[in-house]
DNA sequence: AGAGGGTGCACAATCGATTGTGCAAAGGGC
DNA sequence: GCCCTTTGCACAATCGATTGTGCACCCTCT
């Protein structure tokens, strides 16, 4: 068993109280001798010792543990903010405990619930869904609690988000202005905030441009790979197929690459696609692909910041909303379709010559 | 504060002792009567009582959480390894702590010691470098442990790792068969375990063919994707650059595409690229890019099979290495050198006649 | 009625660390 | 020499859950 306070009381013929006094730095405090405090010192370093932390944990009601509830940890864009967020809270002499939920609301209360039991001392969450009565119970019972990547607008909570609805707004425009009505978009998850946000800037975008919204070409409810696949091959066989393509997650954009690849369809030839989320491959794919870049650093960075604050000041300061901007990347894969007519005119004026 | 044995003890009117052993049901063991059960039973679910588990991890010594140390979780191959890991292990009641050590062996000697203090019941562990004091540690305190992705062949412990060998024997071979000689290889960081057999089926692939080794072609240091990117365009800058390159990583892979794009480098019509790691992306790259393909899903699963059968026959049974098989994918990153000799004798055919 | 056995539960120690309080011993002032 | 202050440390409770042991009480049998 591991070496605790008591081995090194007894190594220096001291208390059990007095080593824990010394180890923590309290001799001041406690008017522990400079002799008896070498005396520990030594012995703890001769047995290696190192704390119990979950006694600590217990007696303290501090864990030095933050949570984070991720809906998928092998979706790239979460797997990078995941990985920041442990080396910055790290630095801050934090660990972490990473649940996947699948976006599966069962599966995130019954984490949340378990992350509780644990005493962590604050938590990261990614939410599924619009309801959120779980997360307002922490709240309520004072727990540190920053949102990432999703919010709510009806609680006043920490969170840190990007500006969906002017990024999928921008991507949108981006098309329109090439040219093209005739735009699908492929959903995520319905109901989340992140999809509710783009689906906003995709119809508002549109209406902008005085181009009516055919309700055939909003599809998709998952922000996973198949889902993308499915609805772009689906897309490819209407009567009336759409000119250009959103995807709304990375996943959902590996899906329809795949999906367009099968159908022998070119970007941008054939089909134009742009895609919510970066792609490291982005640049290098048969098309590069333009796409709406979040700050994933800043984000993550940003987070810990928050949660570490929240936790330090027990929760007195008040609670912030953060809204990043994204960045439209253009690149080529969106046709312009306004060149085609120019350059079919000139083909025109040359036959009538 | 959270509800405790005591609140449930005083609103049933019994003792703790008799609550903790309703609710473990151990009713039986301790000849608890069925009325009191009920009553007991009727508190804890009125209170919403969550058991404390930092306490009972302090008492029982068991957490049921599973320690996972990653090299990077940015990697998407470590992020789905680590994802598939969670969710094979939450199905059996335990969660995971994930620590990235950034490829640093002083972080992961930190990292598995800070495991330690919380108390948890077991490893799974993607090591940095090739010496091991701090995993024979674990291994001398009956902590079980699981190697993942790399292993060291010198000590008897559990490990599940990928024939790293085979699968860069066999790209490379592919190589040459398609009539390369001038191959490079971009190597991950020195003295992994998967560098080290990588390298050596690299080195083995070429003296099977009796291509003489020339050590300006093995170059590279690191498995990010700034490595892939510098070195590739040291390669491409040589006085005698190689036709073909094989890069150990996926973000090595990233990195390498980066540079061949900005080198204006057209794969595989230029320079010839396979890749060891799965890419998601692959096959939609302007290139489709030949590949070694671990079996990732397989990997996790077996590791979590292997580390949860430890902690339940608490290290009795023996240690397993278990090796599983890569798949070299192969589309079109490869130039035939042969063709293009082909193509050149029936152009010069073509003239003589 | 008294012995013997079974039933049903509580006492108290334990895991390891933290901390308010109390109490000797030493030192200083008169 | 006596009282008071200061110094230096230990006692014991506490965090919440688990568990070996002990002990009333009741029933039954002789």
């Amino acid at each position: 068993m591991l070496v605790t306070l008591n081995d090194i009381a007894i190594k220096a013929g001291v208390s059990v109280t007095t080593v824990s006094r010394v180890l923590n730095n309290k001799h001041e405090k406690y008017r522990i001798s400079a002799e008896t405090k070498t005396l520990v010192m030594q012995a703890a370093k001769e047995l290696d010792y190192r704390p119990n932390l979950l006694a600590r944990g217990l007696r303290l009601k501090r864990t030095h543990t933050i949570g984070i509830i991720v809906p998928d940890i092998s979706n790239p864009f979460f797997a990078f903010v995941t990985h920041m967020l442990q080396m910055f809270i790290y630095q801050h002499g934090y660990s972490l405990i990473v649940c996947s939920t699948n976006e599966d609301i069962k599966t995130e209360i019954e984490q949340i619930e378990l992350l509780k039991s644990k005493g962590i001392d604050g938590f990261v969450i990614m939410p599924v869904g619009t309801t959120h009565n779980h997360i307002d119970d922490l709240l309520g019972e004072d727990k540190p609690v920053v949102l990432l990547d999703r919010c709510f607008n009806d609680i006043n909570i920490n969170a840190v988000v990007v500006d969906n609805y002017t990024g999928a707004f921008r991507a949108i425009e981006h098309i329109i202005q090439n040219g093209h009505t005739k735009i699908a978009i492929i959903q995520g998850l319905l109901n989340t905030y992140t999809n509710n946000e783009r689906l906003k800037g995709y119809r508002e975008a549109l209406k902008k441009h005085n181009i009516k919204i055919n309700t055939d070409y909003i599809v998709g409810n998952d922000f996973r790979k198949e889902n993308g696949y499915i609805e772009t091959k689906l897309l490819l066989k209407m009567e009336n197929p759409p000119t250009a393509i959103f995807t709304t997650s990375d996943l959902i954009t590996l899906g329809a690459l795949q999906a367009l690849f099968e159908g022998n369809c070119k970007i941008p030839e054939d089909v134009s696609l742009v895609a919510f989320d970066d792609i490291d491959f982005a640049p290098y794919l048969m098309a590069p692909l333009t796409l709406v870049r979040q700050p994933k650093e800043l984000i993550a960075e940003t987070a810990g910041k928050l949660l570490i604050e929240d936790i330090k000041t027990k929760g007195k300061k008040e609670k912030k909303k953060i809204v990043l901007m994204p960045e439209l990347i253009v690149r080529n894969s969106v046709k312009n379709l306004f060149e085609k007519r120019q350059s079919q005119k000139y083909e025109a004026e040359a036959l009538l010559k």
